[in-house]
DNA sequence: GCTGCATGATGAA
DNA sequence: TCATCCTGCAGCA
């Protein structure tokens, strides 16, 4: 489930777990065997995320960087770790624990400079909000050289980094946003409200390990959909006013939204609205 | 057991 | 815009 809230945590969990140990790398799939040979039996510093990237810092390697895409998955073991499948890309071990990685869309070891220029066209990260490089002002200075739609800019991860796509159809529902609004037409205190609430949206994933926009999440068990505004809703009415949840695709991605609640902005007669 | 879909991103055309 | 990377799971036979 990775956007941005699960990338964080597992920097967290990974740091906590690994860092400042020895860790032995494996390779089972073999795709990456010689970069595992690189870092076999080295200690490893820190582990950070930026948006939906991780970087893993080594005494005396390079710096290993994860980016898990759509299928990636990390499983963590830690008794008597399973032997790994055959298509497990990479597995860091301890004495103590397992982590074992599989279905990245990118798992390498890379230089400070590329991990410099990875950073540098990623935009700012609601999680690291208030650091350098990662305010609201970044965020409107981004938003302010797109005329694509807020619907796409914010699953850019060069506008912002971290949100995918439930948090993009959820973020922009609690604003008010239509998401066929240009980029660069969004009031400033509009483009204010979408940073606060990515922000609040994005450590609330953290803190529960899931994504939950509604103001309190439903006891036991509970399917995606009953922890949403209106992702994947479309066949249910809008929580707020009842009114029918369109979908549509935006960014070559499936989008929901509610035409009464996220109304077109008026000013913006001459674009097209999904209605 | 099979099919289709998914919270992502890239590179070719 | 499309194909591809590549895994897991829900839904259906």
């Amino acid at each position: 489930m990775p956007e941005g809230h699960s990338i964080y945590r597992y920097a967290g969990h990974h740091r906590r777990l690994l860092a400042g140990r020895r860790v032995a790398a494996t390779s089972p799939q073999g795709r990456f065997r010689g970069g595992a040979a690189r870092i076999d039996g080295r200690v490893l510093v820190d582990v950070t995320a930026h948006g939906k990237h991780l970087f893993y810092r080594w005494q005396r390697a390079e710096t290993l960087h994860i980016h898990l895409g759509l299928y990636g998955k990390f499983r963590t073991y830690e008794m008597d770790p399973p032997s790994p499948t055959p298509g497990t890309r990479l597995t860091l071990a301890t004495d103590d624990v397992s982590i074992y990685l599989a279905g990245p869309t990118v798992c390498e070891l890379i230089e400070p400079s590329r991990e410099e220029a990875i950073r540098s066209r990623l935009g700012p990260d609601p999680l690291q909000a208030g650091s350098r490089g990662h305010t609201v002002a970044e965020f409107a200075g981004n938003l302010s050289r797109r005329t694509i739609p807020i619907g796409a800019a914010v699953l850019d991860q060069s506008v912002v980094a971290g949100i995918g796509n439930i948090y993009r159809a959820e973020a922009l529902f609690l604003t008010g946003i239509n998401p066929a609004t240009p980029a660069n037409e969004l009031p400033a205190a509009k483009v204010e409200e979408l940073w606060r609430q990515s922000v609040a949206l994005l450590e609330r994933g953290v803190a529960e390990g899931k994504i939950v926009t509604l103001p309190r999440a439903p006891l036991g068990r509970s399917e995606e959909t009953d922890r949403v505004y209106v992702y994947k809703r479309d066949r249910f009415p809008c929580r707020r006013c009842g009114g029918p949840i369109s979908t549509g695709e935006m960014a070559s991605r499936s989008i929901w939204w509610c035409r009464t609640c996220q109304p077109p902005a008026a000013a913006s007669s001459t674009t097209t609205v999904p209605a």
